[in-house]
DNA sequence: TCATTTAGTTAGCCTAGCTAAGTATATTAT
DNA sequence: ATAATATACTTAGCTAGGCTAACTAAATGA
């Protein structure tokens, strides 16, 4: 009985609402079996995806991240100063406005990136490919659509 | 790891690596973006989702509920006192083993489950409703695997 | 009987999220 | 030119979720 779910639910949704529901419950579950896997890899779930977006978008504002990454201002500045103080990240005022602030990696961020995301998914990978590659393949072929609904599109 | 949203991507991932990767990042955005809209109608999302394995899942020990739950026993108790001050579950001590309790939802609590959950999901319904009729068919194809993934089977 | 295991709680810590309010710089209107 | 307003970010202070370590209480078993 370890690991069985209250709730074993196999069929697909069929209601939009029951949809919603059940993506929502399986992504909050998602991310709780990956944090406890994590422990080895460093970086708290939130930095390495604030990290992630400042590596492969080059130079972005505070504000810009912020929204890139669906949070409220202090909680980015919160989440930059974090990543500053490992050295993974650092600040550059803007020339032309004052106000702006840009935040772009350090080669150590870029690096401990590259190497630790592998890391970070690798018990996600493995489960993935456990799984019979038809429904490997349904989750592959969901996922450019989650995107979509997560950028609000 | 997270981060694809600074570069909007529409195609499906080709390479398990890339799956979780792209997975696990959507599914941090998903969770941000439902929090942020979650106005004052209810409870926090960790609590919720206790409420409705407690709900559909009948009286439960709180061991058992921290299993489904992907969380330690510490984390547990914290959830389920927090939902019990709101008088949404109760414990009941069991009769045979005088150091396991159970947890039920009171009425209040089913009640709140049936009403307040869907209002929680509901703009990630309407997000999915936007959606083309495939897109959100792949999405629900793809769920069952995923809750397989989360309960680690 | 006494040691071990099991279920849950308590204490104490860290991180993530928020709002409200503050500072500094830009912009706009008078 | 200056006053009002808007923008970009920070600070302060709060709620909440997550953890480990250490504890109590009850069951099990040698």
């Amino acid at each position: 009985m370890p690991g069985r779910s209250a709730r074993p639910q196999r069929k697909p949704p069929d209601t939009t609402l029951e949809l919603a529901d059940r993506l929502h419950s399986a992504a909050i579950h998602l991310l709780r079996r990956l944090r406890r896997q994590d422990d080895a890899s460093g970086l708290p779930a939130p930095q390495l995806s604030a990290l992630s977006v400042i590596v492969f978008g080059g130079p972005i504002t505070l504000g810009d991240l912020a929204q890139a990454e669906q949070v409220r201002p202090p909680t980015i500045t919160r989440l930059v100063a974090a990543l500053e103080a490992d050295g993974l990240v650092e600040r550059v005022s803007a020339s032309d406005d004052r106000r702006v602030v840009h935040v772009q990696a350090t080669s150590r961020g870029a690096k401990l990136l590259q190497e630790g995301r592998q890391r970070r998914v690798a018990s996600l990978a493995a489960a993935l490919r456990g799984l019979p590659a038809g429904e490997r393949g349904a989750i592959a072929r969901a996922v450019p659509a989650m995107e979509k609904v997560v950028r609000g599109e």
